[in-house]
DNA sequence: TTGTAGGCGTTATCAG
DNA sequence: CTGATAACGCCTACAA
């Protein structure tokens, strides 16, 4: 009644062999005769026997798998470099497996003991700032984990990221420039976010550069959802006088907010300029277009790939990798004259 | 050097009981006096113990996790739906393993394969359209799966989705009434797809079942992608005469199309109507604001959730749910006068 | 309520 | 080049 599965005993009885020549046509071909290879894998075909994972991890010590936590598969933040990490995985001979935290650092805390019970052989974990004590487990584990999406403050665990902070602040740094005086933040929630942080961090930073004082910007912190980025703008846009510009923590709440402007018959960039962060692909495609910080996503996902494995497979130091980002200039941020605020 | 992970033996030692005793403490904690199970706890506590996946599945022979394979992770068609499917799955004492095909099928029939491997207790697909072999694979090791987002067509299976055909049926039904006879169609890539095959036909049946010939309809098969969307818009345009409605295979393709329409000037609905399918959170924030087809993606994943699960545990007979989908009227879809295609 | 011991499916170390 | 055989860490009858 219950099906059989085959198992590697079956192979080696069917095939006349042991169990350990069965197992080495499977790992180490070279060390096998052609003829016995060629037979054993004609039966492995023939019964359709699959290695179970489980038990080979088990006896190896090695799993050959890698684990992703993100904090939402909901929009595409990290769709792209995630993509990107599991292709390069894939050739260098990796499996991922990913899980998503929901933004919640206990959840997140969860999966890291879950993917590491689950022989996960390293990690890859978006941003730095979590309790300490997921950092001890795993160095206490010795599982190499690499940090993306923002750059390390420290030299502590190896990172494949871009400087959000000062990214920001550039953008920042040219909607000043271009005569904005009152300026509208829409904010991720900066709790336990660092990439959140850092970019609120740079826009505060720009307008002190500039002689201003950060307490001026009219702030809302928010979740990274379409629908949450327009219900704070709207909420800033009954602010009197209006800003003349609002700067969204990333392309997700720019579009809420560009898609609330013309609810509420706002013209972008006419009556208010909106800029965003993240350069997704819709962010060309919303109208107008949105002025945006460009992130590498896919090179980000490669290089963290590689990052990880080198310090799995060569036990290389750990290293931080800072990639460029840079400003994309489209219609949705307008110069303006400058107004006293 | 080597950190030493803690294993059950190591609880057992320091607690001074055996280890099935802590096995126990860990998974029937009635069957332990309390005082036992608060030591053997706090000393797992102190220890730092977490079991191993791997060993545990072995013994067990169950795993207590489910692998999905969505045919890609880079939009949000699958994500809500997923989202929902791993939240129960977590209530009913389950984790979720996700992967993607890329869409394509050689790519699923192998992560099929690497999650049985991985000791998976049961499958959620997508669709219905696949390798035969796929399933005598499954049913050989008696995994139970799941279809979601589509109604099977035959009982071997079970599934939770909906008609894809008869909903855009629907549709287009509402089209044509609308006075629509020139359209456009921009379908995904049907081969290997049964959504995309049952959309597509779903628009020729209405045309056949309002008298006119399916072959009079102007129809691009393309990839579920943004840009994708634009190019095949741009090529329909083309058209002489224009068609005066496109419908499109999703959402994401209609944003596309919408986006290109701008650039070339367009004007939606006035120049032509466009129609997406999915109710992502994107179609009601483009503009102008998305007809389309209302899918109950958190519905859908919650229940197939429950069926899965229910197939594991008490071996209930397959079943299927097909869910009411509804047609959702906004901007971008207007009536017109009646003209001769 | 608790302990003993066999087994889950592989890999890896040694001999041969 | 091939074959025994001991792990790997945990679960689960069965016994006590």
């Amino acid at each position: 009644m219950t099906p059989q599965i085959p198992t590697l005993d079956d192979v080696a009885r069917e095939a006349d062999v042991s169990t350990a020549t069965v197992s080495r046509c499977l790992n180490e071909k070279q060390k096998v005769s052609p003829k016995t290879l060629d037979r054993v894998m004609k039966t492995v075909e023939k019964l359709g026997y699959t290695p179970n994972f489980n038990a080979r991890a088990m006896a190896a010590k090695r799993s050959f798998t890698i684990g992703a936590i993100i904090p939402t598969m909901e929009n595409a933040i990290f769709a792209r470099g995630l993509q990107a990490f599991q292709e390069t995985l894939h050739e260098l001979g990796y499996n991922l497996l990913v899980s998503s935290s929901a933004y919640q650092p206990k959840l997140e805390a969860e999966q890291v003991r879950e993917l590491v019970a689950r022989g996960a052989d390293g990690l890859l974990l978006i941003g730095y700032e979590r309790d300490q004590k997921i950092y001890d487990y795993l160095d206490g584990r010795n599982i190499p984990t690499v940090l993306a999406w923002a750059s390390s403050p420290d030299a502590a665990h190896a990172f494949v990221g871009f400087d959000n902070q000062g990214a920001m602040r550039s953008l920042a740094d040219t909607v000043i420039e271009m005569g904005h005086r009152r300026i509208g933040v829409i904010s991720g929630a900066t709790n336990g976010n660092d990439r959140a942080a850092g970019r609120l961090a740079g826009i505060k930073e720009s307008m002190r550069a500039h002689g201003f004082d950060a307490n001026d910007l009219n702030i809302i912190e928010t979740q990274y959802e379409i629908e949450r980025g327009g219900e704070a703008f709207e909420q800033l846009m009954k602010a009197t006088p209006k800003p003349t510009v609002v700067m969204c923590g990333n392309d997700v709440l720019a579009t809420g907010a560009i898609s609330k402007a013309r609810e509420l018959g706002l013209d972008i960039p006419n009556d208010v300029s909106v800029t965003g962060f993240d350069d997704i692909e819709l962010a060309s495609h919303v109208w107008p277009p949105l002025t945006t910080v460009h992130v590498p996503h896919r090179e980000m996902g490669r290089v963290a790939a590689h990052v990880l494995i080198d310090q799995i497979e060569k036990r290389s130091t750990k290293v931080g990798h800072e990639l460029n980002v840079s400003i994309v200039m489209r219609d949705s941020l307008k110069r303006i004259k400058v107004q006293d605020p």
